[in-house]
DNA sequence: AGCACGCCGACT
DNA sequence: GTCGGCGTGCTC
């Protein structure tokens, strides 16, 4: 038997398939999703199967002279993969441009990503009569290592022996070619256990508390965390201790260094979840709008028809409710469920929704995870012990056989584009996977991308609609502020009136308000007053992030950092302004307008450590602070009983983007915080200050109606010739050399244009009124909204093409005939299929 | 990616 | 005259 395997090698020349014979021992075990381990080269890698054959393709090896090598061993008990998901995986490379491994390498967790392990062990020759004497005298190092290996007897780790032995690589190899020593490669995967420092008491309670005594009076904290220790004796883990107290790890690693305490690393058993009892809920009686939503979805899952649904349901319609019953009825029929959601979102309160449901048949993955925890969840559903997952977006492959429904929550976030490769939309993955095996996908959202509501207005996806929210409670009433208007009043605070009147009568009152600075792709920056200085990053043609915390400029491209100046490098003026209204900012400027007030921050800095997240939001919902202030974090599913207002700083800081998806994307993040206020017994304001009060994404989200919106914008999409109304290919080339970089970037865009001549693809029609319709189009070559990267220019060129024409494959065909190119000149090409982002 | 083969400078 | 630099090319 042959095997077709795609070797883990992921560079131009290896995406195809090798031909490998089949051991006899493997023939009943290795099928078409197997991950074996194959000799390839010099050396063993990992590939996976995709295809049985009886005989060797003819161009393949073995007909040749050559003998076909042989698969060394199969890496699995059962096949990571299923056909389907394999299929799935080619659909993947040709649609988005990627070497086949890479989709293939996508859809299994990390852990399961073998890297080969090389060992040596004592060989033939040094064991033969006579010894060594013939290799000629050895130093006394040589003779050590040789000692060593021989001391050790059994083989040992390559990687370890250079650690003791460091350069003695090539005699390492010198050696296995005379045959002094003998190598084995073994294929491992990555599964390390995952470890947590404990702290362990290393002295009696008695004890500790008179050492603590003796702690200097300036030790508070040391001392807190002594005391707690003494009286909780049983090991904690440092994480836990440190949230318990509110103290830092600093302050344990203090005691641990004086002694009194033991730090350790423990393995720790891996379900997270484990130590977490779910209350079982049962299905709720569903409103009118629910149950027709409903029976539509069952129709399809019972007559497993694949069918897209686009579930347009405002926020608190009870869409979770709907998605659980679905579940249920795919569960009644056998098959099995996936349900996507953003990953932000993918919350504790989510998850326990689910689990509560369904109970130990819902596996959960998210990017929190460890490999090894990552790992054994995905095993519950590879090994058929679950039948309903909740992940993020790489959940989309999860390697169920009975496939019957996908639900993908908040359908327009644009976490469900990858940005590495494999640059693959959940979405659009779910589809063809839906296609392929039958099942239904339902795309629900509140503010649907355009590209689905399209869809569903052409009638391509089946639109389902829930207008209501559950128990009838009222959308809150959105307050549009603006905020010219109030620098006309000579306001020049970033609070206007209003807002700073409803924070004002929130804290009388002892509720709480919600505020958001959108932020993105808005740096706060630093500029000398004198001169107009801007820090700039020497590698990127980017501007520098002041960070408050560390006081230094940071590149958020490359990490290059340097220290705040303290005067301006140009002109050496001291009047160095910080521009930018960052989160610190606001905070400093609430603890001013509201003596005492309680501010709980949440952006990048407060949230990397792992669970921050998690603790800020418990801390809110305890009624820890009065004010939640956050980038768009806080805007996604959060939901508190006492917040009675929502306020938008600065409605249009990403209105002025330059991405066609600006106002898209400032209509939805609007909408989702109208939403977040008074869900429940008190009724809710929500205040939207901006500049540009009469733009439309504002006006829409203000007044709830996404459909004005969808009106509008798809108006736009059209004049500009934009998605729906056409899809894109983003080419993205980079050099350090800008000469080299503009004269290919020119030959790319002749060579993809005189491709689409010769295919026949029609070109640009011209129709009245404006509007462009066109078959295919190549745009630029532009220099790249950031020109330049870690020291390489980038420029840029976009193919416009409408939806059924194969632009996938007319573009791989051009950037193949640059590949020369690329390898002479290290010049790099990416290609980005159905960008999300522009930049 | 590795690791070979293969063609030009600083040493015994 | 040899050892070794890392530039190109291949892997069933």
């Amino acid at each position: 038997m042959i095997a077709k395997v795609i070797v883990d090698v992921p560079v131009k020349g290896t995406n195809r398939p090798f031909d490998y014979e089949v051991p006899a021992r493997y023939v009943s075990w290795v099928e078409v999703g197997s991950r074996v381990a194959v000799p390839f080269g010099p050396r063993v890698v990992q590939g996976f199967v995709v295809d049985l054959a009886e005989e060797p393709s003819e161009d393949a090896a073995g007909s040749g002279s050559r003998k076909l090598k042989t698969v060394d061993h199969v890496l699995d008990v059962e096949p990571p993969l299923t056909p389907e998901l394999v299929e799935l995986a080619q659909w993947m490379s040709r649609t988005y441009l990627c070497h086949l491994s890479v989709a293939l390498a996508a859809m299994l967790p990390a852990a399961l990503k073998a890297k080969a392990e090389r060992r040596v062990g004592i060989g033939p020759e040094a064991l033969r009569d006579g010894g060594l004497a013939e290799y000629g005298l050895m130093t006394t190092e040589e003779t050590e290592l040789l000692e060593h290996i021989r001391r050790s007897k059994g083989m040992l780790p390559v990687e370890q022996l250079l650690e003791r032995f460091p350069g003695s690589e090539a005699l390492l190899r010198q050696w296995v070619r005379q045959g002094i020593l003998a190598e084995e490669q073994v294929l491992k995967d990555r599964m390390n256990v995952k470890k947590v420092l404990t702290v362990f008491a290393c002295l009696s309670p008695e004890e500790m508390l008179l050492r603590g005594q003796e702690l200097p009076a300036s030790a508070k904290r040391q001392r807190q965390v002594l005391e707690y220790v003494a009286d909780h004796p049983d090991p904690i883990r440092l994480t836990e201790l440190t949230s318990l107290l509110d103290v830092t790890a600093g302050t344990v690693k203090g005691l641990a260094d004086k002694g009194l305490v033991r730090l350790e690393e423990v393995e720790v058993g891996r379900d997270p979840y484990a130590d977490r009892s779910f209350k079982r809920t049962s299905p709720l009686p569903l409103t009118v709008e629910q149950s027709q939503v409903f029976s539509n979805i069952c129709r399809a899952v019972k007559s497993a028809t694949h069918t897209m649904f686009l579930l347009h349901g405002v926020t608190g319609s009870g869409k979770t409710e709907v998605y659980m019953q679905s579940i249920q009825t795919c569960l009644d029929e056998g098959k099995e469920a996936i349900v996507l959601v953003p990953e932000i979102s993918l919350t504790p309160q989510m998850v326990e929704r689910f689990k509560g449901r369904f109970g130990a048949d819902v596996a959960v993955l998210h990017s929190r995870l460890s490999n090894g925890e990552r790992y054994d969840e995905w095993r519950k559903i590879s090994a058929g012990r679950v039948r309903v997952v909740i992940g993020a977006r790489s959940a989309a492959f999860a390697p169920f056989k009975k496939l019957g429904l996908v639900i993908i929550d908040e359908e327009h976030e644009s976490s469900y584009k990858q940005e590495e490769s494999p640059k693959y939309h959940a979405r659009e993955v779910a589809a063809a996977r839906g296609r392929a095996s039958g099942a239904s996908v339902v795309l629900g959202s509140a503010t649907p991308s355009l590209e689905s509501w399209q869809a569903a207005v052409q009638g391509k996806y089946k639109l389902l609609v829930m207008a209501e929210r559950v128990e009838g409670r009222p959308l809150p009433p959105v307050r549009i502020v603006d905020m010219r208007q109030e620098l006309y009043g000579g306001n020049r605070s970033m609070f206007s009136k209003p807002l700073f009147e409803g924070i004002k009568s929130r804290l009388e009152k002892g509720e709480q308000s919600v505020l958001l600075l959108n932020r993105r792709g808005y740096s706060t920056f630093v500029m000398c007053r004198s001169c107009g200085y801007t820090a700039g990053c020497p590698h990127c043609d980017i501007s520098l992030t002041y960070h408050q915390t560390s006081s230094m400029m940071r590149c958020h491209y490359c990490g290059y950092t340097e220290r705040q100046p303290a005067v301006c490098p140009e002109c050496g003026s001291e009047h160095i302004r910080y521009f930018g209204t960052g989160t610190q900012r606001v905070e400093e400027e609430l603890a001013k307008l509201f003596p005492g007030i309680r501010v709980i921050r949440m952006d990048v800095d407060t949230t990397t450590e792992k669970g921050a997240h998690e603790k800020l939001l418990t801390q809110f919902r305890q009624k820890k602070g009065d004010v939640l202030l956050g980038t768009q974090m806080v805007a996604k599913g959060l939901d508190f009983p006492d917040v009675t207002l929502v306020g938008v700083i600065t409605a249009d800081t990403m209105l002025n983007l330059p991405d066609f998806r600006s106002s898209e994307r400032t209509f939805q993040l609007l909408t989702q915080v109208a939403g977040r206020a008074g869900r429940h017994h008190l009724p809710g304001e929500v205040f939207v200050q901006t500049y540009t009060p009469e733009h439309y994404s504002v006006t829409a989200a203000g007044g709830h109606d996404f459909h004005r919106f969808a009106e509008q914008e798809l108006e736009h999409r059209v004049r500009g010739g934009y998605p729906p109304f056409c899809r894109l290919i983003l080419i993205t080339l980079s050099h350090t050399e800008l000469a080299l970089l503009v004269k290919t970037s020119e030959a790319m865009v002749n060579r993809l244009k005189a491709l689409a001549r010769e295919e026949g693809i029609p070109g640009f029609i011209e129709e009245a009124g404006g509007a462009q319709k066109r078959a295919l189009d190549v745009l630029g070559p532009v220099a790249s909204p950031i020109p330049r990267i870690k020291d390489r220019y980038r420029f840029q060129c976009m193919v416009k093409y409408r939806g059924d024409q194969p632009a996938s494959d007319l573009v791989a065909q051009a950037v193949e005939a640059f590949d020369e190119v690329c390898r002479q000149t290290k010049l790099t090409i990416s290609v980005d299929v159905d960008p999300q982002v522009l930049m």
